[in-house]
DNA sequence: CCGTCACTTGACCAAGCGGTCAACAAATTT
DNA sequence: AAATTTGTTGACCGCTTGGTCAAGTGACGG
């Protein structure tokens, strides 16, 4: 059944159905969603909802899955032939990118590497690591030939994701203590980190 | 009810009652835990457990209320009086000493966030915002005055609470990935820390 | 118009949940 | 040592939850 021809109506339910899934996963977790609220968000019966996903945990993992994937986009892209300090700030304007453009994505993320990540610890370990440790290489070569500053390649790149991702998971804290400015702390952070992340690796 | 009398028995099992009620909270979250589980935790009765807090929520807002103010004191120590760049450093450390003694504190903290701080907004919106408000206005001055580097003050704080508190919230990413290091992580964290900020905060 | 198969749902169920209660045990006071 | 208050718990309750099922509807080829 893993991966069987599907006619229009169930690639279009289950679309429906994982946007509503990500919709509610990502504002209550995974214990705090019902599957009620999913169906109703989908607009669908909650048994109807069930004949194309078997279970809640299978919503669950089929957003995860999907989510990997893009979310590590940003990162395959740091390009060995270009300029490093130019490379690691485009890096850090497409990953704030995402935090805008994807936040419920993030904080889905988030719930579940809070929690343990009791359903992506493999992927972690396998594929994330992997690629993380290869682009980490890369930046300490840069930063080995004084192209950028000396520092750990792992834990810039671990600074990259926190200062990012804090803007799509912790929005209603940076938004409480922003208030009563506008909708504008995104470009705002755009220009502080641009600034910030060009100081601290440029060398010299 | 607010401030009676408690007995040597009711400070113990309160206090006993917190601890189990954190462990299983900060893994979690709110509505992953279960009376039960934090009744085994605490080695006692379920009943005998609501004796001592009359209903879940009561611990947790218990727990929030008890995190805010130990989680703001390194905020509160910076001193106008000391050197800008030291001071902030100063801050820095403090905050990843205490995401690595207290990681189930930050990570309750970062659930209740992440799903919308129900419970702690109008707490971010008063005491936090004045607070952050004010220190934000030091580093200000200091960055007007050109003693650091011209920053937003604002999102320096925020960059500093996401790289810190990344290290107690994401621990089980940051160890699948640094895997098979041993738990050295939190120091080299410091180091990087300290270069990195102090090479963003330098004033050119 | 019949058979088949994808799709849909109201009704239901068993398990887990937060919370109550009555009864009892242990301190503490008198 | 009686009386009263404080501490403790097994049994239980009503509700919510994830998930099932049987019965149905609709589409479509022959």
């Amino acid at each position: 059944m893993a991966q069987q021809k599907r006619t229009r109506i169930q690639e279009k339910n289950r679309a429906t159905i994982l946007e509503a899934a990500l919709e509610v996963f990502s504002n209550q977790g995974f214990r705090g969603a019902t599957l009620d609220q999913i169906a109703t968000a989908a607009g669908m019966s909650k048994p109807n909802m069930l004949y194309y996903f078997r279970s809640k945990e299978a919503m669950h993992i089929a957003l995860l899955e999907r989510l990997l994937d893009t979310w590590l986009d940003p990162l395959r892209t740091l390009d060995a032939a270009g300029d490093p300090v130019e490379e690691i700030l485009g890096y850090v304007r497409r990953k704030l990118d995402m935090a805008r453009a994807y936040p419920r994505e993030s904080r889905l993320f988030a719930n579940e590497i809070v929690q343990g990540a009791p359903r992506i610890l493999t992927e972690i370990k396998g594929p994330l690591k992997a690629l993380v440790d290869d682009k980490a290489a890369l930046i300490a070569g840069w930063s080995a030939q004084g192209r950028i500053a000396a520092l750990d390649a792992h834990h810039l790149i671990f600074s990259i994701w926190a200062t990012t991702q804090h803007y799509a998971d912790f929005d209603v804290q940076v938004r409480g203590i922003l208030a009563p400015k506008g909708d504008a702390h995104f470009d705002d952070a755009a220009e502080f980190l641009a600034g910030f992340y060009r100081r601290a690796l440029t060398v010299g």
